[in-house]
DNA sequence: TTTAAACCCTACTTGTTTTATAGAATTAAT
DNA sequence: ATTAATTCTATAAAACAAGTAGGGTTTAAA
C-alpha cells in the first residue's frame, strides 16, 4: 500500500503538470486544489526537490514547478522516492537489496524466486505508468 | 512489501507442505525449522488455522498440518489474510475497498484507474504463485 | 530599507502498527 | 496424574506514520 505521503506527492505532481508551461504554483495553491494538509505538503515538496522532479523559486512571488517531463516521472520513482522498495522483501528488491536475517542461505530461500517473478510484473506495470499517462486518461 | 508476519507465514506453509502426507509437526519444528520465533509462530500459526488454510491436533503428539491443498494456496491469499489489500490504495481494492476521503469524487481521482491497472498486474502475479509451485523451483 | 510573502529546515507530538513475550487455560495421550 | 502440546488474553517495547509547531532564510515589492 502507498503511504499518504506518497499519494500526496503524486497528486501535487498532478496538480503542477496540468498547470501550464512555465506557472509557477504556491505550495498553499497545490495544497487547496489537491487537498492535501499545507504544512505536510511543504515537506513533501522539498522532498521532491532533493529527488530532482520539481524545482522551486523562492522569496515573495516563489512557488514550485516541475522540473522533470512528465513522460518520464513514472509511478515507480516516487513509490521509491517515499515508500522506497518495489518488491515484497528485501532480499529481492533491486535498489534496497538486504539479505534477509532468518535466511540460512539466499539460493535455499523457497520464497525469493517467486518474489523476484512478481517484483518485475509489478515494476514494469508502474514504470508504464506516468504523470502525463494519468492526465491523459 | 510484506510485513514478518507474511513472510513468516508463508515459510511456514512451505515447511508444512515439505513433510510426508498425514504428518503432523509441533510449533517448535516449524520454529526452528524455518527460523521463527517461537511465541510469534503461534498467533501466525492460529491465524493460518482460522483462515483455513491449516488445521490442528490439540493435546500431546498434537501439531499442525495443511489442510488445503498447496496448489491452492496462493501468495495473493495469505498476502491478504495477513497484510491486507494487493491494491496501492484502498480505492482500488477489490476485498478491501474504501473511498478516499481526501477525492472529491471518485470518477474524477487521476490516479486511481492507473492503481486500478497495477492491481491487475500484481494481483494476476500474486495468484499464479503457489506454495506448490514455490517447491517445485 | 522595511515589510510581506513565500520557501526551507528541524524538532516534536500523537497515535497506530509491528513484533514480539508472558503466562495461564485447555486438551489429549501415556 | 503427568506431560506435552495447542489456545487464549494481555502486555510491552520499538518503530513508523501522519501530521504540527515554530522558527529561519530568501526575494520582491512598497
Amino acid at each position: 500500500m502507498l503511504s499518504h505521503k506518497t499519494k500526496y506527492a503524486l497528486k501535487a505532481l498532478l496538480y503542477l503538470a496540468q498547470q501550464e508551461e512555465g506557472f509557477i504554483a504556491k505550495t498553499m495553491d497545490i495544497a487547496e486544489g489537491a487537498n492535501i494538509p499545507k504544512k505536510f505538503l511543504e515537506q513533501i515538496l522539498l522532498e521532491l526537490k532533493r529527488g530532482h522532479f520539481v524545482s522551486s523559486k523562492q522569496g515573495k512571488l516563489g512557488g514550485y514547478y516541475l522540473v522533470k517531463s512528465k513522460n518520464e516521472i513514472t509511478l515507480a520513482d516516487i513509490h521509491r522516492l517515499f515508500d522506497g522498495a518495489i518488491a515484497l522483501l528485501p532480499c529481492a528488491s533491486i535498489n534496497f537489496y538486504e539479505p534477509c536475517s532468518d535466511c540460512k542461505t539466499e539460493s535455499e530461500c523457497l520464497l525469493r524466486l517467486g518474489l523476484l517473478a512478481i517484483r518485475d510484473k509489478t515494476l514494469s506495470a508502474m514504470e508504464s505508468i506516468t504523470i502525463a499517462s494519468l492526465i491523459k486518461k
